[in-house]
DNA sequence: TGACGACTTGACCATTTGGTCAATTCTTGT
DNA sequence: ACAAGAATTGACCAAATGGTCAAGTCGTCA
């Protein structure tokens, strides 16, 4: 199950050591707020040890960022398929809120990369992402012209999906707030997310046509 | 119409052109990220006159940072009343959506300020911002027992509001990405605007029962 | 076992950082 | 007109920053 020979496990067990700790620190402070001392220090290497590993703090911060979109993409592609519109956006929703459960620094690095500009992955945005999106609004197009959802700008609908499941991520601290203090338990974070699932799922599909006459 | 005297207007002047510097840079960097002399350079003074004006970093930050929260609130209150939720929801949508539109850098400044821990603000969102949430989640309550809206949980659906609104600030350059690499037009707004309220308001509020009998 | 490359790290460096200060130049009220 | 406070700013400082390097230690494979 291996992909890459591990070289040796010292150097992979380093790696993996300092990517975590870069991954927690750009996630708090972002790519400028971030240094390499803290991040040698909650990997817990000597900072130049970390430099022979990655040479720049860049470096590291591409790395990172490489792993946040491949994760993203991952998730993208669990719409692809044309089911109905209910089934294929429950799946994407609740894919997208497990995102946000199991990797939220990820999605955090994101959302900080975006808010300076979106220097290192505004070629993704305007040509992947910008793609990704492009197709599905034909998918959302033709569930309006088949009657199935209401006519909604595909776009609002993404954003609001994106902006809904990534919100439980990026706003973790305001919600633990909200709910006490404590983050959110797995039950309470399940909850919430069939939750969130069906409120989204009723913002766009119509309910069933009024059953024919029975009843 | 002035609240304070402006002392002299060069003091005045000086403030406003710095903390709309500050504004600026915080919602790109955040604090930890931030360097006096880079505000001081978009504000077009030497660091030295910043300091004569705002002793630390650390001063400008929470300046800035109150500011956002007083805003915060005038739009919380737009919800109070007890009309109908599909009345006083989209009022409240609406407000917030006018707030991503004109004070986008505060809401950034927000979200930075949340995720790295929200040192500054862990006060507001343990006090203020609960009780809101607490005295809103009675009123949903009611609707929920009125009838009136679909059984959902309070704190699910206003987190929905904040994520979807803001998500319009926060990410506004993923979405000027998404529309050709311009940001959204005033027009493309409203309507984007609208979309969100409508989609939100059927993500919750029942349709009208079926109309009795009349055709 | 020994040699060679992988790994480790304290000391160091130039630059940038937040912040200070004293000397100077306005403004303004009388 | 002029004194007194307000505002301006170049020069400066100690600490922190990203990054380097040379001198070592360790692992492993023939």
């Amino acid at each position: 199950m291996q992909v890459k020979p591990p070289k040796t496990s010292i150097r992979a067990d380093n790696e993996a050591a300092i990517l975590a700790a870069a991954e927690s620190v750009f996630a708090e402070v972002g790519f400028k707020g971030a240094t390499t001392s803290e991040i040698a220090r909650r990997a817990d290497v000597p900072k130049a040890n970390l430099h022979y590993y990655f040479a720049t703090k860049e470096d590291l911060y591409r790395i990172v960022l490489q792993r946040v979109l491949t994760v993203w993409l991952s998730a993208a592609s669990s719409m692809d398929d044309n089911e109905e519109p209910e089934v294929a956006l429950s799946r994407y929703i609740g894919m997208k809120m497990d995102l946000s459960r199991t990797m939220p620094l990820g999605s955090q690095i994101w959302a900080s990369e975006i808010m300076r500009g979106a220097p290192m992955i505004k070629d993704f945005l305007e040509t992947t992402l910008k793609e990704w999106v492009s197709d599905h609004e034909i998918v959302v197009q033709r569930w309006i012209s088949d009657g199935k959802i209401y006519p909604v700008a595909p776009k609002a609908l993404f954003f609001m999906i994106w902006a809904t499941t990534q919100h439980y991520a990026d706003f973790s601290t305001q919600i633990a707030a909200m709910n006490g203090g404590a983050p959110l338990s797995d039950e309470e974070f399940e909850t919430a997310r069939l939750q969130v699932i069906e409120m989204i799922v009723r913002s766009v599909v119509k309910p069933p046509a009024a059953p024919a006459k029975t009843l």
